[in-house]
DNA sequence: CAGTAG
DNA sequence: AGGCCTTACTG
DNA sequence: GCCT
């Protein structure tokens, strides 16, 4: 690797990493209370910093999103661009130019730990270094320590002993390191689960100031001088390495000790002469703007004049307890250190520098020449790479620090030449309702997952729905790589994410996406009914940014018409209630035209939901065997509810020959008033009893689950579909389409569908593997 | 047929 | 390197 | 994206 090219690398990072500076932790009182505790209060660097934020008012180019996927960071020129829309035409702006990140992702933090991680409640301290040097004690896996520090009683808390599990030795990145944090309480969940994985590396935690701490960790809202403020010091022991949350991050994501000379994990000092420090950009104050989102129907034209909203992160409360930082607590206080204080730099130290500190400083020289000069950074939040991954193969998988983690996934009995097990069906997924210690890991998964499907990548999402049904399996929170791999479905790369997420609260990749101002009306368009990839980024790369553009501007189906004028309606989730009355209000006008009708809600309802994107209803009667013979109900049934002012569009109806078997459309619950009504969407399923479990279970998914028993069925030669499952299914040798409806193995009972692909029966809740 | 939705 | 579910409706 |  050339010179340049490692320079340039090493540029990206940097701004790349810029990304991930903010102005505080999200919990911008927690600065404040802080400082009340120093002696010296400093508050002036506010005013001190500069604005990153260019004055970037103008339109950004923006690029075709092709529907091929691949080319999604391929930077395009555009062709045919209508007038004052555009500013210019150029690169799109990526991940590289756009450090700034934006008000309304502008924190993902302060997101309350998981009840999990609650658990491992870490006051509790390991055996003094001592005890582990002069004992050679082989450190056994888990451990359950007991607190030191009687922080606890000081704070008046009832705290439960608490279990880390160290990770395995190969991966104790912090052996020997004794970790110093400040603030040095484990009150904010982020910084709890810092210190838990720092421990769980290795790390010894300690809240005393000792001369044993190796490493100063330092949170990202304080300065040097607020450090030295707090600890009463004049300057640093030189032993001590000091550094920001970045650099916890970083070692975790990685698995290795970072170099803690980089610039970007230095503790920010605004008085260092150069004035050149990087300033985060100033705090987003997105309130005005959120709560034009959460708002209700009523402003139904409110998306309509200006591009949407980002969505705001979910924010968990901040609340936190006004006595926060308490007394600086160190039982042996900063007068612990007095001798070498008194001593600074003298010599003196030298030895003792040598005798507590070597373990720290030889891997962080070792790490600082593999860092300046392999980087063996991975790239792979540039797109781009498909090639293979270097990302463990750089070092030559030498260093003892960073051990590939070798996955061993589970096989299992083997069933007609299929690995059974490993189909996604074979296991239950949980209820959604279920909190689960995941969920944040997992809503920002989604996100990022749902901005691939609408740039037009047609595997990714799958990909992170899976990742994200096994994280919701999980009970108890996933911050490890390790962790993480171990998990079928999730690989390197999310294993990664999930990680940077959990630990750092953010995901830069997701940051970077959002960002990008093609993305909010690009999701603004998908999110038509009857609008996807292709032609909203058509609509896009035509200069449109508005539904009112499209109005005005496009040529519409009718039923995107109908998508765009109840746009707001239709984005909305529905609350189980109100599936379960729109379901009765079906029910009961099914059972006045034909008593023999059964009607079955399906979808995520039936899934046990408590919020469902439509309506699913199955139309079945027992003794028929032919959708053909349910039509004359289904078209009386319509007819009545539309009269009824229940249904109030059509959006899908089937074909006038009697063979269709679905209708899409809109309804409303017209028991409410008139302007509370909100529009949703809603499916009938017309069923012959005799496809009535395959039916049901097509109609009841999840997307995953039906997609994973479908493959599984192909796999032991059968066709599944919501008529049934089939057997001796001929399919082109090319093309693998199916050339043979095959023989019906089963299409009646739900169960045997199950028995007979070898599938242990799911209850509906637990198909839920997204 | 491609696009969209389920 | 190549698979990754299957069918139905729209225009 | 992951898996074979």
């Amino acid at each position: 690797m050339t010179a340049a090219s490692k320079s340039d690398k090493a540029r990206f990072f940097e701004e790349l990493y810029r990304l991930n500076e903010f102005e505080s932790d999200g919990e911008p009182n927690e600065a404040r209370e802080f400082l009340k505790t120093c002696s010296k209060p400093i508050l002036s660097r506010t005013s001190e910093e500069p604005s990153l934020i260019p004055p970037r008012k103008v339109l950004k180019p923006f690029k075709k999103v092709p529907s091929i996927q691949r080319s999604i960071s391929e930077p395009e020129k555009i062709k045919d661009v209508p007038n004052a829309t555009v500013g210019s035409i150029g690169k799109r702006s990526g991940l590289r130019g756009n450090p700034q990140v934006p008000a309304a992702s502008g924190s993902l933090l302060g997101k309350e730990a998981s009840s999990s991680a609650g658990s491992a409640d870490s006051t509790n301290q390991r055996p003094s270094i001592e005890d582990r040097r002069t004992v050679s004690n082989p450190v056994p896996n888990t451990l359950v320590l007991t607190n030191s520090t009687g922080i606890d009683t000081m704070l008046g808390k009832k705290r439960k002993k608490d279990t880390i599990k160290l990770v395995r030795e190969a991966d104790r990145i912090f052996n020997g390191f004794e970790f110093f944090f400040l603030r040095n309480d484990d009150k904010s969940p982020l910084r709890k689960r810092r210190i838990t994985l720092s421990r769980e590396h290795g790390a010894i935690w300690t809240t005393t100031w000792t001369n044993k701490i190796t490493h100063l960790i330092v949170d990202n809202d304080l300065t040097r001088k607020d450090v030295l403020t707090y600890l009463k010091l004049n300057s640093l022991p030189p032993q001590v390495i000091m550094v920001n949350e970045e650099y916890l991050s970083d070692c975790f994501v990685q698995r290795r000790v970072m170099n803690s000379l980089l610039k970007k994990y230095q503790v920010k000092d605004p008085d260092a002469g150069a004035a050149k420090q990087m300033a985060p950009p100033p705090p987003a104050s997105e309130n005005s703007d959120s709560s034009l989102q959460l708002k209700a129907p009523q402003s139904k034209l409110s998306r309509w004049g200006n591009p949407p909203q980002q969505e705001t992160l979910p924010r968990i409360a901040q609340a936190r307890p006004a006595s926060y930082p308490q007394q600086p607590v160190v039982t042996g206080g900063p007068e612990a250190l007095s001798p070498r204080e008194a001593t600074t730099l003298s010599d003196k130290d030298g030895s003792m520098v040598a005798e507590t500190q070597d373990f720290g400083a030889l891997t962080e020289w070792i790490q600082l020449a593999k860092d300046t000069e392999g980087l063996p950074l991975d790239n792979e939040d540039e797109d781009a790479v498909d090639s293979v991954d270097h990302s463990d193969s750089d070092d030559g998988g030498a260093s003892p620090l960073r051990a590939p983690a070798k996955r061993i996934k589970r096989f299992a009995i083997k069933q007609g030449g299929t690995n059974q097990a490993n189909f996604q069906c074979m296991t239950g997924g949980t209820a959604a309702s279920t909190a689960n210690p995941n969920d944040y890991t997992i809503s920002v998964l989604e996100r990022l997952g749902a901005y691939y499907k609408r740039i037009g990548d047609q595997w990714r999402p799958t990909a992170y729905q899976k990742a994200c049904g096994m994280l919701r399996k999980q009970d108890h929170l996933i911050c490890t790589y390790e962790e993480a791999i171990e998990i079928r479905t999730i690989g390197h790369r999310l294993a990664k994410k999930i990680v940077e997420i959990a630990t750092t609260g953010r995901l830069r990749r997701l940051e970077s996406a959002e960002a990008d101002p093609t993305d909010a009306p690009l999701k603004l368009f998908v999110g038509i009914y009857g609008v996807n990839t292709t032609l909203a980024s058509e609509w896009l790369r035509q200069g449109h940014r508005t539904l009112d553009d499209l109005v005005k501007n496009v040529k519409l189906s009718e039923n995107q018409k109908l998508g765009i004028e109840h746009y707001d309606d239709l984005q909305q989730r529905i609350p189980r209630e109100e599936v379960t009355a729109l379901g009765q209000y079906i029910k009961d006008a099914a059972a006045a035209l034909d008593p023999d009708i059964e009607i079955i809600i399906g979808g995520s309802y039936r899934r046990g939901a408590p919020t469902s994107g439509d309506i699913d209803i199955i139309i079945s009667k027992p003794g028929t065997t032919s959708t053909t013979s349910l039509t004359p109900f289904l078209h009386s049934l319509i007819t009545h509810l539309t009269s009824q002012k229940f249904l109030v569009a059509a959006l899908a109806v089937p074909h006038d020959d009697g063979t269709g078997s679905k209708w899409h459309g809109c309804c409303v619950l017209p028991s409410k008033p008139r302007q509370s009504q909100i529009w949703r969407r809603i499916d009938f399923l017309l069923v012959p009893a005799s496809e009535r479990g395959a039916a049901l279970l097509y109609f009841t998914g999840d997307d995953i689950f039906n997609r994973s028993m479908r493959l599984l069925a192909n796999k032991m030669g059968m066709s599944l579909n919501q008529r049934g499952l089939y057997e001796n299914v001929m399919r082109d040798r090319w093309t693998r389409k199916k050339v043979t409806e095959g023989r019906l193995v089963e299409g009646r009972e739900e169960r045997r569908i199950f028995e007979r692909l070898g599938v242990p029966w799911r209850e509906p809740w637990e198909r839920v593997l997204h």
